[in-house]
DNA sequence: CCATCATCGAACTGGTCGGTTCGATGAGGA
DNA sequence: TCCTCATCGAACCGACCAGTTCGATGATGG
């Protein structure tokens, strides 16, 4: 986005550009891996519009952090909500959702797990245990709607095959994770009720 | 390990005494949250030792990774051969195993999958994709042994709900995550057959 | 007894990085 | 018209870090 020299945007535009194209920076080369320099060329703003919009870099690492737990979450509610009313089918469309995301390019796990890998303490370990609460309330309602005896239970074990899922097509690269998922978690929903 | 000025040990010994310093260190902080100098004095060794052993610090979280590595399988393997000759008894010593490591105090998630979500090239990522794959053959050779359809697929959703297991079992701190992916696991073995 | 060699400890180098500051520029509103 | 303010771009700072070098030390083996 190439600002003019004393452009007077939309203040909060111009910090949704930053957000924007960080995102994918620190997603495509790690947090650590690109610099405050470099971020503000690729970003096409000067280091003091950051500074001033998120203060330091672990401000922006925060933002980016929260922005993408939020995304992530509406769109998995979304591809749950648009599978119709029977919770089998709202938790095959979850795994043929993150299916679809494992076969991106760019993919590169789940960067909000991934950050909080880095840290054991600190913002990013907060973010992410929140999206992880999020995502274990989904499958927690659709364990329960299906009549699970134990949803709370449950709903755990189906999150440990979606972030297992995650760790798998990250690493083994093949598609085959979110169908192999998919099928594991639909047998244990027919288990567990 | 407080090594005199001139102290001519076995090499093989020094070495073996930093990995060992290194490894828990590394651990306990994070790859890049520990430099050289205070991995020296904390491992009781100079630098000039250090690179001679292990050339530069990536050589060394190589081989702390590989190290790590090794360990983890020789100990999933021994628990699971302990356990008798049934597939499945196997299985929930494997998981069993995992929720002992998950409560110990300095429990960080596997630090070898924590490595890799921070470069997503080099030899760590290549010291991960073979420690996924030892473990993966642990787990398909039950599946098989159990008689399943698909002890292939079968075996890498196990893998899914052990790595899985162990994210939450990071996040969420709690003790159940082993118990919980242990259920799974017996059930989708009861199912694959 | 001497030469070799692993080791220490400390200083040093070169580079990178997060963060700050400042003068210049120009858009928008009063 | 003029003031305010967001912005740029570049220089700058201090800290830290990986890696190197060197003199001193002492154990080991011939």
């Amino acid at each position: 986005m190439p600002v003019p020299k004393g452009a007077s945007l939309d203040p909060a535009q111009t910090r949704a550009t930053i957000l924007r194209a960080a995102t994918t920076l620190l997603y495509e080369r790690g947090l650590d891996g690109v610099g405050v320099a470099e971020l503000c060329a690729r970003v096409g703003a000067s280091k003091e519009t950051l500074y001033r919009h998120f203060g330091s870099k672990d401000g922006l690492v925060e933002a980016v952090l929260e922005a993408r737990s939020d995304h992530v979450v509406r769109w998995l509610r979304e591809a749950a909500a648009g599978a119709g009313d029977e919770p089998a089918d709202q938790l095959a469309a979850v795994f043929d959702a993150l299916g679809s995301w494992y076969a991106e390019p760019a993919f590169r796990g789940c960067a909000i797990v991934n950050a909080s890998t880095q840290w054991h303490e600190g913002p990013p370990r907060a973010v992410a245990a929140r999206h992880l609460d999020r995502h274990l309330e989904l499958l927690t309602d659709i364990a329960r709607r299906a009549g699970a005896r134990a949803p709370e239970a449950l709903g755990r074990q189906l999150l440990m095959l979606v972030e297992g899922a995650t760790v798998l097509a990250d690493h083994h690269g093949e598609g085959e994770a979110a169908r192999l998922a998919k099928q594991a978690a639909l047998a244990l929903l027919r288990e567990a009720r």
